[in-house]
DNA sequence: CTTGGCACTCGGAGATTGCGAGTGCCAAGG
DNA sequence: CCTTGGCACTCGCAATCTCCGAGTGCCAAG
C-alpha cells in the first residue's frame, strides 16, 4: 500500500535528517534505508509528500527537509519515546537526590535536563496556587513590622514583611503575635493554598475588634504571595547549546535567547499543557504562537508531588532534534523530579 | 609634549572605534576630533602606539584598534566615569524600590543592569558570611524531622530539613523545640553569621546531655548552611545582548555563554575584587583568567548592606564597550541596590 | 505501480579582478 | 627635532564568473 511506504519514506528522512542536518535525496535514502524500492519510486513519494506539506525543498534542486507538519506527523504516528538505559535513569536519579532543598531540586533538575539533552532547559517552579500550607512563621522585626514566612508542602518558602500597624516589641505586642501565629496556624495547616487564604480572610472578619488590622495585614500579605508574579517563576539552563547547533536557526540566535528571556511568557507556553499530566507535550515551530520561537520546539511535561500537576519543565531546541530521544529524557526527568518531591513532603 | 598627544590620540581612537566598531585611520581621526595637527603626524604617533602595544593593525593597510593593553591606560588614564542623569538615576531608583523580597530585589537588579546596559548582568546574592542572623525559626516536620529557617538580615532565608532523632509530636517533642528555639535566638540573634554559628556549636557541647543529639543536628545544619556552594549563588540576564553584539567578539559566542552557565568559576571572578569596596573594577579581555571570557571585559563592583561589602554585581560584554557610560551604570546601581538592602534591614 | 534513463537546474565553492582606504617612508619646511 | 604633504604600495573585501555535481522531474518501458 502506497500510503504507508510514503509515511515510511517520511520517517526515514526525518531520521536522516536529525542525524546528518543536511538536506536528504533519494540516492541517499536508499542507500540507508532498506527500503526495498528505487530511487526513482521513492523519488515519486517524495513528490506526494511534498505536496502534502510534509516535506520541503530548500532549492529547487537539492534534497528534501521535513517541515513542521513533517516533524508533527513524525512524533503523532511515526516514532514511540525511546526508553532510557538502566545506567541513565540511575545517573538522574543519583543526581537529583543529592539536593538540599527546593531551590536546590529545581537547580540540579535544569542542570541535567540541558546537559543530558544538549538543549536548552526550562523548570517552572512548583506553583503555590495547587500546593498546601505547612507553617505559616511570624517574625517581628523592626517596632511594627512583621515578616511572615508561608513553608508549602513543596518545601518552598516565601516570606515577606508587612506593617502591622502595632508596636510589637511590648510584652503586649508578643503575646500578639504569638496568638496570631497559633491562630493562623490552626485554621491555615493542611490546607490547599486558595482555600487557606479565603479561609483566612473570613477569619480577620470575625476578630476582635483590637486585633483585626495587623490581622488583617498579615492575610494580605498571604494573599500577595498567592498571586504574585513571582510565583511564578521559571529558571533555565543550557543557553549555550543555541549557540552549538548554531545553524539550525534560520536567523541568528539572538531572537530565540530573548524570548527565552521574558519568563512570563515561556511561562504561558509552559502553562498550555494538554490534559493529561503524564504525557508529552510537543510543540514543534510554527506551531508556537512566540514568534521568536516559531524555529525552534518546545518539548514539555507537567510534574508533581503526589499525582497533582503542580507545574511544567521541558527543552527549548531546534525543530530539528531527535524527538524520541528528548521525549523520553524530558518524561523521566519529570518522574523522578516528581519523586523527590514526594519524598520532601513526607519528610 | 609628544607623550600627551600620542595618549589623546589612542583616546580618539578608543572612543572612535568604540562608536563605530571599525578599524579607524589616521584621516579619519583628524576629521573627527580637532587635533590641530595632521594626518601624517598621527600616523606618526600611531606607529608608536603600535610600538608600545597599545593599538593594533588587524591587516596590513587597515585602520588600528586598540589592545587590552590600550583599553586598559584608557580606562586608566584617560577617561572619567560619566556620572548618570537625574532621570536615569531616579528609573533606578524606583525600578528597584517596587521590589518585594530578597529575591525580587536581585532579580530586578541583574535585569536592571542588562538593559541599562545592554550587556550580560551578572549579580551574586550577599553571603551568608559576612551578613548577621534575624532569627532562627525551627518547624517541625514529619516524626522526627525539623525545618530549620535561618533569617539574615539582608532579608535572605535559607531552610533546611534535619532529622533530630527525637520524637516531636509528644508535648515534650513540642516543648523540646520550643526550648531549642528560644536558647539559638537568644544566642545567635543580631550576630555576624560566622560567630553565630561558632557560638552555637559550643553552645551543643555543654548542653544538657538529653538534648544535645538534636541541638547538634541542627547547628550542623546551621553550619552547612553557612559553607554549602549554594551559599553562593549568582543570577544572569541579557543573555541576548550576546547576540546583538556578536560581530564584536572574535569567536563565536557559544565558548562565552558556556563559561556563563559556569556559576561557580563566575563567583571567583566577582571575588577577586580590589581592596577598595566602592572602586570600580575593570578586567579586560586577555586579563581575565577564564579562556571562554578573553574576548570580554568584566566590568564590577561590590555592594552591600550598611558599609559591608557583602557580595558583587557587574556586567560581561565585549571588550570594545563605552567603559565611562558602563562603570557609571554598574556603579550607581550597586548604590541603590545597597540602599534598598539598608532599609530592608531596618524595617 | 515501479524502474532505469536522461536532460536540466541551481546552489555553493573556488578563482579572479578591481577598488580604495590606509599605510610607511621620504624630503622639504618650520 | 618635529611636522607635513606627497607618493608608491599593500591588502582586505566585495563583486563577478565559472564550474561541478547532487538531486530533481519526467518519460517510456517493464
Amino acid at each position: 500500500m502506497s500510503e504507508d511506504r510514503r509515511l515510511l519514506v517520511l520517517r526515514a528522512i526525518v531520521q536522516d535528517y536529525v542525524q546528518t542536518s543536511e538536506p536528504v535525496g533519494s540516492k541517499a535514502l536508499v542507500d540507508r534505508h532498506a527500503l526495498g524500492v528505487s530511487a526513482a519510486t521513492v523519488r515519486n513519494d517524495m513528490a506526494i509528500l511534498e505536496e502534502e506539506g510534509l516535506i520541503h525543498a530548500p532549492h529547487t534542486s537539492s534534497g528534501r527537509v521535513p517541515t513542521d507538519a513533517g516533524y508533527r506527523v513524525f512524533v503523532d504516528r511515526l516514532s514511540a519515546i525511546k526508553p532510557l538505559s538502566a545506567g541513565e535513569r540511575r545517573a538522574i536519579s543519583q543526581f537529583l537526590a543529592g539536593a538540599v532543598d527546593l531551590d536546590d531540586v529545581v537547580d540540579r533538575t535544569v542542570r541535567l535536563l540541558a546537559s543530558l539533552t544538549r538543549q536548552v532547559a526550562v523548570v517552572q517552579y512548583p506553583s503555590l496556587t495547587r500546593s498546601t500550607v505547612r507553617h505559616i512563621e511570624l517574625v517581628p522585626v523592626g517596632g511594627s513590622h512583621v515578616m511572615v514566612v508561608l513553608i508549602v508542602n513543596t518545601g518552598r518558602v516565601e516570606q515577606r514583611v508587612v506593617d502591622t500597624g502595632r508596636q510589637l516589641l511590648t510584652p503586649e505586642g508578643e503575646r500578639l503575635v504569638t496568638a496570631m501565629r497559633d491562630r493562623l496556624n490552626d485554621v491555615a495547616s493542611g490546607m490547599p493554598f486558595a482555600a487557606a487564604a479565603a479561609e483566612l480572610r473570613r477569619l480577620t472578619e470575625v476578630s476582635d475588634e483590637s486585633d483585626r488590622q495587623p490581622m488583617a495585614a498579615v492575610v494580605t500579605a498571604f494573599e500577595e504571595a498567592l498571586v504574585e508574579q513571582r510565583e511564578e517563576r521559571v529558571v533555565l539552563a543550557g543557553q549555550a547549546n543555541l549557540a552549538r547547533a548554531g545553524a539550525d536557526f534560520s536567523r541568528s540566535i539572538g531572537p530565540i535567547l530573548e524570548a527565552l528571556e521574558e519568563h512570563v511568557i515561556l511561562l504561558r507556553l509552559l502553562g498550555q499543557l494538554g490534559d493529561d499530566p503524564e504525557l508529552v507535550n510537543v510543540r514543534i515551530g510554527h506551531e508556537n504562537p512566540v514568534s521568536g520561537l516559531q524555529s525552534t520546539s518546545l518539548v514539555s511535561v507537567g510534574y508533581g508531588s503526589g499525582g497533582e500537576r503542580l507545574a511544567s519543565l521541558g527543552v527549548v531546541g531546534p525543530t530539528r532534534m531527535d524527538y524520541p530521544v528528548t521525549m523520553a529524557t524530558v518524561r523521566a526527568v519529570a518522574r523522578y523530579v516528581t519523586q523527590i518531591l514526594d519524598d520532601n513532603r513526607t519528610s
